[in-house]
DNA sequence: CGGCGCATGTAACTTGTTACATGATTCC
DNA sequence: GGAATCATGTAACAAGTTACATGCGCCG
């Protein structure tokens, strides 16, 4: 079992969803923190159906064409409950921006000012996103059942995307005042 | 080019060293925003020899057994120069922490609750770790070309690790007065 | 002389990305 | 009819981990 199995029983733990359903929640909700590629999410779809800890759903023909929609099933919500009692491991990050930063003495400072704006860009992005769904959810409180965790979570991106942001400035005044040479 | 050699660059700009050193060097300094295993790391080393990125110093035999200290050579310091350039990709990152808090509705609280305080545990010693690094470094001030920028990235590092606590804090909180459910 | 840390390396495996192929539906 | 989005999938490749193998040097 990899990661990208305990996602999609996660998700399909709500409701039940298509591959390409799955696919735009982690991208438009996940981002901050999870991401996943067709190129996984398919075959994961595959495997864990033989292992029936998901199976297919027939909505009475109501479906389109060739989509699928699939449900977890009794099996399924069990390895996904066993799954969360053990302890994340200590993630692994991998942050470009820090490493060019920390050998940015090899290259004159506007190019690594332009690296540290474009950061300050896409984090600024992704503030506002996350306020945006934050409004959102709290705007429809207590409708579901998971409802305060989602904030949580939310909120742990924000406070992080502060962070940055605020780090970003001081950083970015820095290297504008010539503090580093 | 894999992002493996760039740090390999990186990190023999300032010095000469061995494969096992960079290693030692990564997990000390850099585990906050980076690492690499052995796996990688030794067969980068002999990708980077071949194209005459890096070359072996020999240290009038002051060298012990089977030890081989490379250096970085002016191609080397060109490559790395042209990666300083290229802007960074949006990191895409993998929180286990947050997807099992996004989906702990399914497990007692009591779960969580473990999860939590061992990620607090987790980032407390990575900011006393980080702290430490800057206090050492803030000491020797100015010895080192690239210094501010160092204490800069370190900066992050403990910006965030604070973030994360406070976060952890104020959820640890929440889960335990039941204000979740 | 045993254990630990230093030191290098490989092979098998798992994981993840990218590019491609295919085709339906919706909206203009 | 063309473009965008929905939708599923595979194959080739790249990246990364883990376990293993080997052996030196130092300290107690």
């Amino acid at each position: 079992m990899r990661q990208t199995d305990f996602v999609i029983l996660g998700l399909l733990s709500e409701s039940p969803l298509t591959g390409y359903q799955i696919k735009k929640v982690i991208t438009a909700r996940f981002s901050f923190f999870w991401h996943e590629s067709f190129g996984q999410l398919y075959p994961a779809l595959k495997s864990l159906k033989q292992r029936a800890l998901i199976e297919e759903v027939n909505l009475e023909s109501l479906q389109n064409h060739a989509q699928i929609t699939y449900r977890i099933t009794a099996d399924g919500t069990e390895a996904l409950k066993q799954w969360l009692h053990e302890p994340p491991e200590h993630e692994r990050m991998r942050l470009g921006i820090l490493l060019k930063m920390y050998f940015s003495g090899l290259v004159p400072d506007a190019v690594t000012l332009a690296h540290l704006k474009r950061f300050q860009e896409d984090h600024e992005k992704d503030l506002n996103t996350l306020k945006q769904y934050q409004k959102e959810l709290q705007g429809i409180i207590m409708q579901h059942a998971n409802h305060a965790r989602v904030l949580q979570v939310i909120d742990f991106g924000i406070q992080t995307n502060k962070t940055y942001l605020q780090w970003c400035k001081e950083t970015i005044a820095l290297l504008k005042e010539g503090e580093i040479r």
